[in-house]
DNA sequence: TACTCGATCTCGGGT
DNA sequence: ACCCGAGGTCGAGTA
């Protein structure tokens, strides 16, 4: 158990304790007295978690100016402004437009870290992957399209569109791509996409690729002239 | 430092320590060898947390079924299947359709946790308390109309409309909103809804209320014949 | 259980 | 710095 740190905090921790929480900026909130673990990264990230869930109950984001005070005028007038009862630390998380409090009573078990290392996790099966995989096997998914041009991430003013083909009479093929299951949100971006190329005078037609589509995307879609692919990860690859 | 426990888990912990990790499922992802956090709460949800920022880098969703094995035959298959060294631990965690695989190496720091609270915060600000101070002023954000019915969440094909407007010519006044930013996907949302009375007879009118509203809504609010009311929280309730 | 939608969304990428 | 869109979104509410 480490000496707690005192003041304008730099090092990443972790408090297991009982606390109270007050927080206001973009809304406010507070969270009952309990036990809860606080915990500040190398980032000055701050997150106090329940029980219960990935998300933490309370947060600040990264880059916050985190104190520890326990005694002082400024632990004064933080408590007995936000608190009803004395607590032994108060932790402190601010940003620009947020502040974050934390009334730390009893039960302290504390730790630092060192070395936590940066890194990213590596994803394997991506939506480029599936938009990849599509690219590759096109006309396998669009056999009757005489295909002019073919490209990716084509931009308009609602958007990138995944794939746009291109075919021999100037047929505009717009299709989106999710790489798990097509939702009504996915259709309408599809929708604003055909919309933005009807108003400037060119055919187009919409199609959805996915591996999997929602009820409501699958009435939408036929609502709406919509063609739905069923485009799966191909197993043999990756 | 406690003993760590074997087998099936069922207590929270968190463990600091050198490790790997390797997930399958909605989509798969490598976490390369680094010093990281591993935390289990008592919903039996895991997660491990990198050096930055409040989400973890990976995660397991509440009630996996969570293991710590350090020998026999399973153990074995593990790691000679998905990591090059042996490791001092292996922790899994699954659910229905997904795996997550932490290989520990060294440097372990294990804690257990005791008596963890399950509380939730209380907001004080939502988009309800936003619905209900329009509701509450409504001749103030809609003075033109002559309101025959007033009421909220109606449902429609494509989702619940917040406010809905019935007026003394049975023309449907439609209010999406936001509690602080319009975007395109809530105008999108609202043209479903205006689509969709319209398919049936109905004349329309849409609203944006919201106190603020993106560039892009309000562009596509302008073609669309949408009308955004700037709608801000009154400070002096709440 | 499956689906929809809000969120102190968070986080990344572009301008 | 702001804006926009994606997410293994997460988690709540509802059918």
């Amino acid at each position: 158990m480490t000496l707690i740190p005192q003041g304008r905090i730099t090092q990443p921790f972790s408090m297991y304790c009982e606390c109270e929480v007050v927080y206001d900026g973009r809304a406010c909130s507070t969270l009952e007295r309990g036990n809860y673990l606080i915990l500040c990264k190398p980032d000055l990230c701050i997150a106090i978690h329940g029980s219960n869930f990935i998300k933490p109950l309370n947060y600040q984001n990264p880059k916050s100016s985190i104190y520890i005070l326990n005694a002082g005028q400024e632990f004064d007038d933080i408590w007995t402004n936000l608190f009803d009862k004395k607590p032994k630390l108060i932790v402190k998380a601010v940003n620009k437009k947020e502040s974050l409090t934390i009334a730390v009573y009893t039960r302290i078990n504390y730790n630092s870290f060192e070395n936590w290392t940066n890194a990213k996790i590596k994803l394997i099966k991506s939506e480029r992957d599936l938009v990849n995989q599509i690219l590759s096997n096109l006309s396998t998914y669009f056999p009757s399209i005489n295909m002019a041009s073919v490209d990716t991430e084509i931009p308009t003013p609602y958007g990138n569109i995944d794939i746009l083909i291109i075919d021999q009479n100037n047929i505009y093929h717009i299709v989106e791509v999710k790489r798990k299951i097509m939702s009504v949100a996915g259709c309408g971006q599809l929708a604003r996409y055909g919309v933005h190329y009807k108003s400037i005078g060119i055919q187009a037609i919409e199609y959805l690729a996915a591996p999997l589509i929602s009820k409501n995307a699958l009435i939408y879609a036929d609502r709406n002239n919509q063609q739905w692919i069923q485009a799966t990860f191909d197993e043999t690859t990756s």
